[in-house]
DNA sequence: ACGCATTGATGCACATGTTAACCATCTCTG
DNA sequence: CAGAGATGGTTAACATGTGCATCAATGCGT
C-alpha cells in the first residue's frame, strides 16, 4: 500500500538528486587528491579563493560569499588554518570587527603544488564529458542558480 | 604576492562550485517546505524512496544506494525515523543480517501530503528553466553522473 | 564440521551544515 | 554624547557527511 497511490516524480528525474550524484561523481575525483595533501574540500575552498585574492586579504565574510561557506562553518575552518599555518588573520584598524585573512607563504607553495593536480582533474573531466557539453552545462547550472524561486525567502505558507 | 601567478581556472567556471550552487538554489526553495512538517532533506529522501518502494520494504543498504546517503548517516537517520514512529524495521530471517525498513501508516499519510508541494515546487523550476531547457540539463547530469573518473577508485599517484 | 574471507549493518572520530544565541564594535539618531 | 539598533564574527548545539574500525551473521572451500 505505501506504494502505486502517491503521485510522484521519480527520484531519478529529481533535479536536486540528479544534482547531489554529478557533485558526488566529480568530487570522488578530488577529494582523495586532496587528502593526500591533509586538505578537505571546504579547506581547499578557502586556499583557492584567497590565492586569487588580493595580497592583503578578505575579510570573513566576503570569503564566505566566495566559497559558499556559512559564517559558522568558515570560523571553525580558519581557526583550523591558522592552527596549521596556512592562514594569517589581521585585525583592521578602522573597523576593528572586520579581519582580513591572508594565505601564508606555505600555503601558497601549497596552492602551487595541488594548482596542476586539481587542472588535470578538470581537464579529465571537459575531455570525457566533451567541451562543447561542459559549457553548455556550466552555462545551464548558473542559470539556474540565477533563478528565484518561491519558498525560499519568506515564510511560505504551505496547504 | 599570492596572487597572479598561479594558474588556476577561476572559481566560477569550476564545475563542483556550480554544481554545488546550483544545488543550494533548488534546495533553498525545498528545505522551508520540509522543515514546516519536521523533516530534514535527508530525512525526505529516505521516506520518499520508501513510498515508491514495495510493501514489504527496503533493505538498509538498498536505500542507501537509492538515497545517495553513506551506510552511517542513514543508520542515524533511520533510528531517527524509527523514534519518530515514520519507519519500521524487520529483520529478515533467512539472512538475519538483514533489515526490511517500511513506512508506517503515519508516514504514508505525512508524504501524501507532502508529494504535491513537492510537486509544486519541481514544477516551478521546471518552467522557470524551460522544459527543454530541463531535460537536457538532467540528461548532462546524469551522463556526467556515469563517468568514470580517474583516482576516485584506487589509490591515485600524486606527483 | 572447521577455518575464514565476505557481507550487512553499526560504532567511532572528526569535519562540516544549520540555526540560534551571543559578543564586540560601530552607526545613527535624538 | 548616550543608548538603541545594526553589523561582523564567533560560540553553542545538534544533525549529517565521510572514512575507518568493528561486529555478527553468512557462505565457502577443504
Amino acid at each position: 500500500m505505501t506504494d502505486s497511490a502517491i503521485p510522484m516524480r521519480p527520484f531519478a528525474k529529481s533535479l536536486p538528486m540528479a544534482l547531489l550524484q554529478a557533485r558526488e561523481t566529480t568530487m570522488r575525483s578530488f577529494r582523495p587528491m586532496l587528502a593526500h595533501h591533509g586538505l578537505t574540500e571546504q579547506q581547499w575552498r578557502v586556499l583557492r579563493a584567497l590565492a586569487a585574492a588580493p595580497n592583503d586579504g578578505l575579510q570573513v565574510s566576503r570569503l564566505a560569499d566566495q566559497t559558499f561557506l556559512l559564517g559558522p562553518s568558515l570560523s571553525r575552518i580558519l581557526a583550523g588554518l591558522e592552527r596549521k599555518g596556512l592562514v594569517t588573520r589581521l585585525v583592521v584598524v578602522s573597523d576593528q570587527r572586520r579581519a582580513r585573512i591572508s594565505l601564508t607563504p606555505k600555503a601558497v607553495d601549497l596552492v602551487r603544488r595541488i594548482a596542476p593536480q586539481s587542472e588535470e582533474r578538470y581537464g579529465e573531466i571537459e575531455a570525457k564529458l566533451g567541451p562543447d557539453r561542459y559549457q553548455a552545462l556550466l552555462t545551464m547550472l548558473n542559470e539556474l542558480a540565477q533563478l528565484e524561486l518561491l519558498g525560499a525567502l519568506p515564510e511560505q505558507e504551505v496547504s
